[in-house]
DNA sequence: TGTTCCGTAACTATAATGGTTACGAAAGGC
DNA sequence: GCCTTTCGTAACCATTATAGTTACGGAACA
């Protein structure tokens, strides 16, 4: 099981795509996901190194989406802050004096890529657009 | 990241289909993955539990496949030993009184479900065979 | 009957996650 | 220039999961 953080990425990423050009303190999203402004700051900071939203200090600052919410795909936001692999190998490695545990960690290497790469197509079929329709059907994208 | 249990176990089930119909004890294969014969055997109550293997206490007992390498797909053991969902969702619900926090967990979920879909399928495409030849091309694998 | 082996409980150490407090620094209004 | 707002980040704690280990009961079989 991963942490919680991409879903809290995305989640916060659709508030920000409804809410438009108006920036967002960490308090207020705070409020929206339940949790602590220190929690989205942290999830924050991975998406700002991605350049996916940008942060301001002071008094109306905040944060607000870099791009349009159609251009953000939920690939980019789990690469942001999920940056290791899915799938583990063991922390200790096997047996060498083993045939299948001196080649095994190489094979199973190989299949957790292609495994992961698949879910990652997957999730890049799918934006930050497409989740705030279908969460908030409603909702007039207010766009800058 | 998930546990180590999908790679131990593609490991201990390659490694019986190395073996072919000898039964070998969690103590062998211990050594083989470099860990403790408990550890071995509490992975192993999985994939008996999905009738991927049989144990049999007693002298000359310990494990051996149910079935051919070549019908044990990498999803069947992947859901064997690791139950639970890929993707997780907060543990603490959000907001309700916010239009995105109302819905986005259902949203997520679909999402989710989609693309684990998505990696199940491509570790469906690959058996313990298919590890095995990759692992160790020089095995003839011991049939029964 | 004794040895071999699994099945499982119990305990520990370690690490990751999330929650919280605290404080420094930047931005902007007055 | 000061003061408020807000981010940036360190530090600490509680909780949980994982893996490692010891221990012991019960099944199989010679």
């Amino acid at each position: 099981m991963t942490s919680s953080r991409f879903a809290v990425a995305t989640h916060i990423l659709t508030l920000l795509a409804l809410k438009g050009a108006e920036p967002l303190t960490s308090e207020v999203i705070a409020e929206s996901v339940n949790t602590n402004p220190v929690v989205i700051r942290r999830t924050m900071a991975g998406l700002r190194e991605a350049h996916l939203v940008v942060s301001q200090p002071g008094a109306g600052g905040g944060w607000r989406l870099v791009g349009a919410p159609e251009e953000i795909t939920l690939a980019a936001v789990f690469q942001a802050v999920e940056p290791e692999d899915l799938l583990a190998l063991p922390t200790k490695s096997p047996n060498i004096s083993c045939p299948v545990g001196r080649t095994i960690c190489q094979t199973l290497g190989g299949v957790f890529h292609d495994a992961e790469a698949a879910m990652t197509a997957r999730l890049a079929c799918v934006t930050i657009a497409d989740v705030l329709r279908d969460s908030v059907p409603s909702a007039t994208l207010n766009r800058r």
